[in-house]
DNA sequence: CGCCAATTTGACGAACTTCAAGGGTTGTGG
DNA sequence: CCACAACCCTTGAAGTTCGTCAAATTGGCG
């Protein structure tokens, strides 16, 4: 149908024939430049965003501009499920790297709905796997220190890129800055630079060029403190993450 | 039909019938004690809670068995909906002080979807705005300083409570010890107890027997750098507080 | 009273921030 | 081709916030 990497993403949720009915409802790609505004925090949303490639952050600013991400999207994300319900967003939404995205009218999911009630459903499932990321997000800034933050966050990247067959034991794409970073483990940019050097010198990993080099994987998920159980994770990936993972 | 405050506590979201419609889905009232186990993490569930009286907290361990309170549940939510289309959760729920739940099987819920399936959107409204209070956890706790991060906690449950009808400008309910607070705020217990101290001194707020007394709701407010769009207030709540924070 | 849980206080050290400066890379225009 | 700007990364030094350990205090409740 076209040249992107991901028309849907969820080959575990969604059989054929959903897949083929969510596809044509999507309108054709839109492409955005690197660190664009894609949603604004108030705007009216009629569409959901379903996103082929690249990186999308969700955001909220402090008195004084000093954002934190709150959310991170990656390629073969339904992006927008919130504004669906609510009809807009409370946050910000920027493109990180250059993106593609494929917009799906709410009309449209209203008449899906209709017409397949347990798509609808599963849709609701997606944002409920959101919901839980979130609440893994508060969990890691809330209680774990600022190393095993770090090293935890860049475990559930590996995963997550990991089951859409985007991410290796050996590292993967993640397109953001030392400030971005720091913007998303709720630290500054010097400490975490800092951070960063540590876990290159205990051999685990590094962050250099938008990309996650990934020295000793078993070591980084120590070191992070992490579980998966709130990626729910498809019992096909699961399997392949308890192996590599061993 | 039972003597408890609230029955369904969306008035503005739900129309008579559909209220109606829940309530006969309900099972009977159950009570629970004070901080007791309502669900557990992985638990298979078939049925979801509604939270007649009483506050739930969400939570998860580190490897050292520390809590982060993830999530904060108060009367007249549905505590659960995220188990309806996840079947479990990743993490604990704990009843704080002693709650009155009425448990809603999902066979009903399949059957109310079928019956109405506006109304199944409306539950889906209800999830994507607690995951909205999920990000808005995440930046209270990445971007705010304790002083304010304490603030800006009190007064989002001022404002969730008030929108119930149980808070006042003066004060309102919250039986959470000083341990409870810095798991939820991500502090320690002892910097909590200097951080309320502070609160104090400067004529603002206090926790005390579970209840947080408010002397001065403008100066919490703006101490907290409170925002309230992510709580997705309706229009009739809406005008009435922003008559009060004028 | 005596016990228990919650709160409070002090002292010290660790984690983290801020300010500041320097260096590397890339792109752009003269 | 070089100069320059912009951006990102890195490092140092000093100060603040916050955590940990420990002990004392308070207030219910049997």
């Amino acid at each position: 149908m076209d040249d992107f990497p991901l028309d849907i993403a969820y080959p575990d949720l969604f059989d054929d024939e959903e897949a083929a009915l969510l596809s044509r409802a999507q309108l054709p790609p839109q492409r955005f430049r690197p660190r664009k505004r894609i949603v604004r925090a108030g705007d009216l949303l009629n569409q959901s965003a379903y996103l082929v490639d690249g990186f999308l952050c969700r955001y909220a600013s402090d008195r004084l501009g000093r954002r934190q991400i709150v959310g991170l999207q990656i390629p073969g994300d339904y992006t927008d499920l919130p504004a669906y319900a609510l009809g807009q967003l409370e946050h910000d939404i920027d493109s990180l790297g250059p993106a593609v995205i494929r917009m799906t009218p709410h009309a449209e999911l209203d008449r899906i709905e209709h017409q397949r009630p347990m798509l609808s459903r599963k849709l609701w499932r997606i944002s409920l796997i959101d919901a839980a990321i979130h609440r893994y997000w508060i969990f890691r800034l809330g209680r774990l220190s600022g190393h095993t933050r770090l090293a935890n966050f860049f475990c559930e990247m590996f995963l997550r890129l990991y089951a859409r067959g985007m991410a290796e034991p050996g590292g993967y794409p993640l397109p953001l800055t030392q400030a971005d970073l720091a913007e998303i483990v709720g630290l500054s940019s010097v400490h975490v630079n800092r951070l960063l050097g540590g876990l290159r010198n205990d051999g685990i990993c590094t962050l250099q060029d938008g990309r996650v080099e990934i020295y000793d994987l078993g070591k980084m998920f120590r070191v992070g403190e992490f579980t998966r159980d709130y990626l729910y994770l498809p019992e096909s990936v699961e399997r392949r993450v308890a192996a590599l993972l061993r």
